[in-house]
RNA sequence: GUGAGCGUAGCUCAGUUGGUUAGAGCACCAGGUUGUGGCCCUGGGGGUCGUGGGUUCAAUUCCCAUCGCUCACCCCA
């Protein structure tokens, strides 16, 4: 048997309505931000990433799926978007359009990684962009749509956490403070973190190890070295959101791993999912379109994961689907009545009613337990004796009430519908 | 890349201290009188016991390998 490949999954039928009931509400919170959608290929060329993301980090230097098409074309799956909408925003010159552009995305990603709870290799995430203004208050409708997001899913286990990473020249000080405090205690230090000493000292703060927590508890914080501008930006989006009703807590541990991050770094957890919590994270990158080759433009934008959050919905049983029952189900009497039961069927659905019947010729036993099952809310017969004399039965599957009407007159059945419902 | 756990019907799981036709519940299908559901009853279909090799008179049960799944580290959404 010929099976999904390892990190990926199928969708199913039954599955599919969460999916729907997500991305409605997200459509639905962007466009009363005034975000537009983009969507962008799956896959680019790979320079884009390794100078996007940044060669260093382990998206770029283990976990891409890259690979050589015909035409020798290096090429990559995206792992991201955040780079592709850039590169769309520069080639299709959106900035010269409108100063500020407001963009949102739901697409499929691809990293591999090794699968765990709330980790696949094709995974899926919506974000918003915001590509044109330095304007703290974007940050904070970056965490106010994501936040609100979630919580119309019916989240209720959320932790809302922030940070600044300031700008470039006022962190290399701050690392380097960072690397003389721990230069001596360097022996001390995890495995994983004495790496991270010479690659991305900040990612120290990442450790989950407690010895490594505990030497950073006297560590001068990132902080104590902002610039005035950060400061005050990040001054004003604490306010914003406070505001905005949604409670948060400034970690100064969070940091990102993306090397395109300036300034506002935020993330909103979960309890309910394992250890893949971050639910959505993002920040400020007010660099990077300059590094992809636009013009100086800052940005500010977020990615959530959908898998994610659906497995946080799920475990916080957080939301009820709408059900997708039938209107009528037509039950056919006589065998020989297919074609009239197909037309009454076009009938009913052209006047938009959810309708469905037998194909497989089953007993009217079978055809009822499924009319039952389907949640059918009304069933008409089509046969017999009274079909003949020119009447069906329709039966109210939930009173058990049944009606004889004219079978030449169906939009009295329709009739019947509305009253009833 | 590292580590741990698990692989028996579509699903959730029993079971075999190695021994003839491998089980249950749910799901599915058909019946329970002539053309009517939800409950109940009866019957039925469906499994190379993940795959390959080894030990044995005999393996789904023991051993080895392999593949897959799950969770965690790492990293990130």
């Amino acid at each position: 048997m010929i099976k999904a490949v390892t990190g990926t999954k199928d969708t199913l039928p039954g599955e599919i309505n969460k999916w729907k009931y997500l991305e409605n509400i997200v459509h639905d919170v962007f466009s009363h931000f005034n975000y537009k959608e983009i969507r962008t290929p799956v896959f680019e060329e790979t320079i884009l990433f390794a100078r996007g993301i940044g060669e260093e980090t382990d998206i770029v230097g283990k976990e891409m799926y890259s690979f050589l098409d015909r035409s020798e074309t290096n090429l990559t799956l995206k792992p991201e978007m955040t780079a592709s909408v850039v590169r769309a925003y520069i080639e299709h010159s959106l900035g010269n359009q409108q100063p500020l552009n407001k963009l949102f995305y739901i697409s499929p990603m691809f990293r591999q990684e090794r699968p765990q709870a709330g980790r696949l290799r094709q995974f899926h995430q919506f974000g918003g962009e915001a590509l044109g203004s330095t304007s703290p208050y974007l940050d904070a409708e970056m965490i106010q749509m994501s936040f609100h997001i979630l919580k119309q899913l019916g989240l209720n286990d959320l932790t809302v956490k922030i940070n600044t990473l300031g700008v470039p020249a006022s962190r290399e000080i701050y690392k380097q403070k960072l690397k003389s405090f721990l230069q001596d205690k360097k022996h001390l230090l995890s495995a994983d973190s004495k790496k991270r000493f010479d690659t991305n000292i900040l990612r120290i703060f990442d450790s989950k190890v407690d010895e490594d927590q505990q030497l950073l508890k006297e560590a001068p914080t990132l902080l104590e070295y902002l610039d005035d501008d950060s400061r005050n930006d990040f001054d004003l989006l604490m306010k914003a959101i406070s505001s905005a009703g949604i409670p948060f807590e400034i970690d100064p541990k969070l940091v990102r791993g993306l090397d395109y991050y300036t300034k506002t770094t935020f993330e909103i957890i979960s309890g309910k999912v394992g250890s893949q919590s971050a639910l959505c994270g993002g920040g400020r990158y007010d660099l990077l379109i300059e590094e992809l080759g636009g013009k100086p433009t800052p940005g500010v934008g977020f990615a959530a994961g959908i898998e994610r959050i659906l497995l946080a919905c799920e475990n916080e049983k957080s939301f009820t689907l709408p059900d997708d029952s039938l209107d009528l189900y037509i039950v056919k009497l006589d065998k020989e009545l297919s074609n009239v039961i197909f037309d009454s069927a076009s009938f009913f659905r052209r006047v938009n009613y959810t309708v469905d019947y037998d194909y497989l010729d089953r007993s009217v036993k079978a055809q009822m337990r499924e009319a039952n099952k389907m949640n059918a809310r009304f069933v008409l017969f089509i046969g017999g004796d009274e079909f003949k004399s020119g009447f069906c039965n329709l039966k109210n599957m939930i009173s058990g009430e049944q009606y004889q009407v004219p079978v030449n007159q169906l939009d009295q059945i329709l009739n019947y519908f509305k009253n009833a419902s």
